[in-house]
DNA sequence: ATCATAAGATAACGCTGAGTTATGAAAATA
DNA sequence: TATTTTCATAACTCAGCGTTATCTTATGAT
């Protein structure tokens, strides 16, 4: 059928041969035998530009739904093969991807509309677990370079920095110099107590010498910390990437008090396949380069910045 | 692409293969190598009732597409081989096509609407000849059974037999005793002069002793005889079977005269071929029903009629 | 008419895809 | 853990479709 169809749309055997890409005599045969096969003529014989029958004008219309099916799916294919489409697994640690990531996710969204983006929450350990057998293209985590194993690539897209935020119109927001005494007073809130910025947290706090806090509220996700943080005078410590995104928006505030920064570093992890889907390597390199301008755009904003030790 | 689709659809290999209606490894086997050709993954790996990536899901809708064409073909060729689709030539005398057959290729026409009828004029000669060269399928004409030729069928579907045709209210219809110096008063006309019915008419008068008469009109289609023929106390001769239409339909009247029979008789012909359009045969099978049908008709009425000599 | 040209058919042959049966491995399920 | 279901592999066969080389025939111009 898809030869009738290129023989009546070429206008003769000889030239639909050639748009099929085969020689004359292989066109010629096939279409011997299938006449033979089904009983009927499909072009009126002894007319030399091969006219067409009725029927083989039907097929033919057939055909070229079959023609436009084959040259659609290997559209999808290469589609598919330079990541233009297909789906991509992503997990990664709430907080960052909330924070930092989805915005990037939602960019190249927009850029390939085609490509379906799987995302989801974890931590490094379920994240490595997960691209290890398959069930995961990429992550997005906080994590130490010795952590990550030999069939992970991992790429550090942010530096680990964290910083301790609190509402906009903080009383301790507007001082230029806290000292560990202020902080103690307010009441703090936490990450899940499983994830590694709540590590941070009582790293952070003990790190100030800070012993004695009263944690107000613990659990949930960037979205109800910051509305806990944005209606109270309470603080906590966030990824300073992400308190930097939120401040622009007016939503939160960052005390200008340096912390030690932890030894995570924001990375996006991949597995060593032979054969990544190239979906997933797309994404990968698009949020790298994404970071990478984030990172610059942090980075100028903070020589404007004074943080005290 | 086909196989993809039968294999989602079925919900699995073994079902897909069955579907298909080609075994198990066979089809397992195809489908490695397809996806070795692409270099993706077209099912997950490792999972038992085979599920589908989204790759694949977007061919088999494609596969989809191809297999409908597939169906629809194979249902278009079945139709075609039974007759129900197709196109056929028909040629036949002008006055008989008009008059009552071309009614008959109407009713062919609604019943099978996906048959195309192309209708030609001819008289015997033109339509022997055409079903020779292969550029017809079917003729209708009143021909002698001598006049056949060994290559061609010849069914009887109406016997040879003409009549006086004239105008509704013409003087001498209403009379039930017509003399042959009544007819001759009135003018005649006389149907194109290469035609049969041409040499009928001067048989016809010839044989009721009607040497000398007029013709005022001569020539033309089945339409512009009854025209002239209603519009004035012209004459001719006709088929019977038309004029029976025509007289039900009161638009003309036959004088109660018996004149001579034609020796030509009307037939339905095709080309003894080994393998004739199933279209043609069904035609031409559906021709003659019909006008076995309208034979009965006549006769039925001719019973409550009465034929001078 | 006849000849040149273009278009299709035929012949001879090779190779790959796709089919088969028989059997093994691994996931799913009880 | 045992059993069943489901898919993969192996080994082999064959028909379809591909090729090149060459012949036949319809078409159109001289």
């Amino acid at each position: 059928m898809e030869m009738l169809a290129a023989i009546v749309d070429a206008g003769g055997l000889t030239e639909g041969a050639h748009a099929l890409g085969k020689s004359q005599p292989s066109v010629s045969r096939s279409l011997t035998l299938l006449e033979e096969r089904l009983g009927l003529p499909l072009f009126e014989p002894g007319r030399r530009p091969l006219q067409p029958t009725e029927i083989c004008l039907a097929l033919a219309q057939e055909g070229r739904k079959i023609l436009a099916a084959g040259d659609t799916a290997a559209k999808l294919i290469m589609r598919y093969r330079d990541g233009q489409r297909g789906a991509v697994r992503v997990a990664g640690s709430p907080i960052f991807m909330d924070g930092v990531v989805v915005p990037v996710l939602a960019a190249f969204q927009t850029e390939y509309p085609d490509v379906q983006i799987n995302q989801e929450y974890g931590y490094a350990r379920d994240v490595l677990s997960g691209l290890e057998n398959g069930t995961l293209d990429l992550g997005i985590v906080p994590i130490r370079a010795s952590e990550v194993p030999g069939s992970v690539e991992a790429h550090q897209i942010l530096p680990g920095r964290n910083v301790i935020a609190c509402r906009v119109g903080h009383p301790l927001a507007r001082k230029s110099t806290v000292r560990v005494s202020d902080i103690a007073q307010f009441p703090w809130i936490a990450p899940p107590p499983d994830s590694p910025l709540y590590h941070d947290l009582r790293a952070v706090l003990e790190g100030i010498g800070v012993r004695d806090f009263k944690v107000s509220f613990s659990g949930g996700s960037l979205a109800s910390v910051t509305n806990v943080l944005s209606t109270s005078d309470a603080m906590t410590v966030l990824p300073y990437s992400v308190v930097f995104r939120l401040r622009r928006q007016n939503l939160l505030a960052a005390l200008s008090i340096r912390i030690g920064d932890p030894d995570r570093n924001l990375c996006v992890l991949t597995r060593r396949d032979m054969a990544p889907k190239s979906v997933s390597s797309r994404l990968a390199r698009f949020v790298r380069t994404e970071f990478a301008s984030i990172g610059q755009l942090i980075l100028r904003s903070e020589q404007n910045m004074l943080w005290r030790q």
